[in-house]
DNA sequence: GGATGGGCTTGATAAATGTCAATCGCTATA
DNA sequence: TATAGCGATTGACATTTATCAAGCCCATCC
């Protein structure tokens, strides 16, 4: 984690209109840092760079604090300094469905740039206390044109999450909630061990996983009492992994 | 519709491994007229244009008849010709997802260019007999180096294509079934008018609204019986558009 | 300390959707 | 012409998931 230099002093506000902690800072070191440790930017130029960084703000977030809104006129695409985003949506009778998580060192929006429709489609909170990076999109398309390396690397980055995206649609088309609960424990646990801890709140992983609390919480509870995993608070512990995959549908 | 001429002729053998009806246009005439019309590729000068063409593949598929299968080494992507080309995967059930239908003019599976992963991620097939041209990416790629303005207009096309399952998985996750129902007709209604001919089986949009053939019949029937929609065979006409509009969950 | 509220769990019940089976009508084909 | 096969529909039923309600635990705040 990086620190942050104290002559960041507050600005204006962001794309609600609502007044929020935003910082900008003069000599734009503290942006241009960050922005040069990520592989997309480091490809930029000095020039380049400095350019996009001008254009930066640093936004700070506490915990549940909106971002944007569903329907905000876009500006800017983020990129994550802290913390963790959600980008979701809520439909009419409240239900909250979470697209996608975004943590420290991942760009989000930006695919909105090539859009005509200026308008997110989605709204964006902060899960945890987040500092995000502001990105101008006029200024970045700017950049873009002189670019071709840095183009193909968005072109990767969004069929990266096409293909993600196609992913979830099976799984919310082809694959019952059991299935996509156990596949959540299931890639936890490939990714991090047998034993982890669920670092955000059951509901929110409820959500991603299109299915209400209760249900999550009966079907976590069918995976303890079958002795497949086993659950204290937050921490998991997978006990049979072999199992679990005929949980998440692998047969 | 274009009229091909005489000289295309049979060639090898595609991605599957299956013998197919490919055909490559020594000249190049064929093809490139037809990809000349194309938005996207109509910005490529003319050595560009001709250099991909040399690499195209022109390709005969009968009504049903595969393009490639999710797992396939990928060679090329495609523009559609004519015809229509569904996109799906299959369950392990055997139950299938169509997640898109592209038509004359579309381009798909360009995303895949820019991932390392090289297989399909989705099968291909035929809804109706098609003809598409393949294009080698490789090459391809190599020319999008030399044109930021192709890039670009990918880079749209991608962000559309991503805003586009978004919305799916919302209707999936926030929408009931009936709700998916009403807005395929509401939504063809308002591009088509109020009397249109369902143009695919309604088992394909039953899969594309991720809903059993038979959950399908029933939606639509409780839509007849309650006079919103009426229905001969395949031709459907819509009686009342403010609740064709509530059935679909726009308040 | 007591009250309040949120996150999580559990139970009872309802609603939505899938499954299996049967039938109808149409088309293609032997 | 007979028939096999497929798409669509309908019925009966099972399963999955949501909904509503209650209670528990824990943190926060007065």
């Amino acid at each position: 984690m990086k620190e942050h230099p104290s002559f960041i002093k507050p600005a204006n506000t962001i794309e609600t209109g609502k007044t929020m902690k935003t910082f900008h800072s003069n000599v734009c070191s503290q942006i241009e840092t960050s922005l040069r440790d990520n592989l997309l930017f480091s490809r930029l130029n000095d020039s380049q760079l400095n350019e996009m960084c001008k254009s930066a703000r640093l936004v700070q977030l506490d915990e549940g604090e909106p971002l944007f809104h569903q329907g905000d006129r876009v500006h800017s695409f983020y990129y994550v300094e802290s913390g963790l985003i959600k980008l979701y949506r809520q439909s009419p009778e409240g239900h909250e469905k979470i697209f996608e998580l975004e943590g420290p060192g991942r760009i989000f929006a930006e695919a909105l740039m090539f859009l005509s429709a200026e308008r997110y489609p989605v709204s964006a909170a902060a899960l945890q206390n987040s500092q995000v990076i502001a990105i101008n999109t006029k200024i970045f398309l700017n950049i873009l044109k002189q670019s071709t390396e840095v183009s193909l690397s968005i072109m990767g980055d969004l069929s990266h999450r096409l293909h993600d995206l196609i992913n979830e649609i099976d799984q919310l088309s082809l694959q019952s909630g059991r299935n996509r609960v156990a596949m959540y424990f299931l890639d936890k646990a490939l990714n991090k061990g047998l034993e982890f801890i669920l670092d955000i709140p059951k509901n929110a992983i409820a959500s991603m996983l299109s299915v209400q609390p209760e249900t999550f919480s009966r079907l976590v509870k069918e995976l303890r009492t079958q002795q497949v995993i086993e659950v204290n608070e937050q921490s998991i512990k997978v006990l049979d992994l072999t199992r679990l995959r005929q949980f998440a549908g692998i047969i």
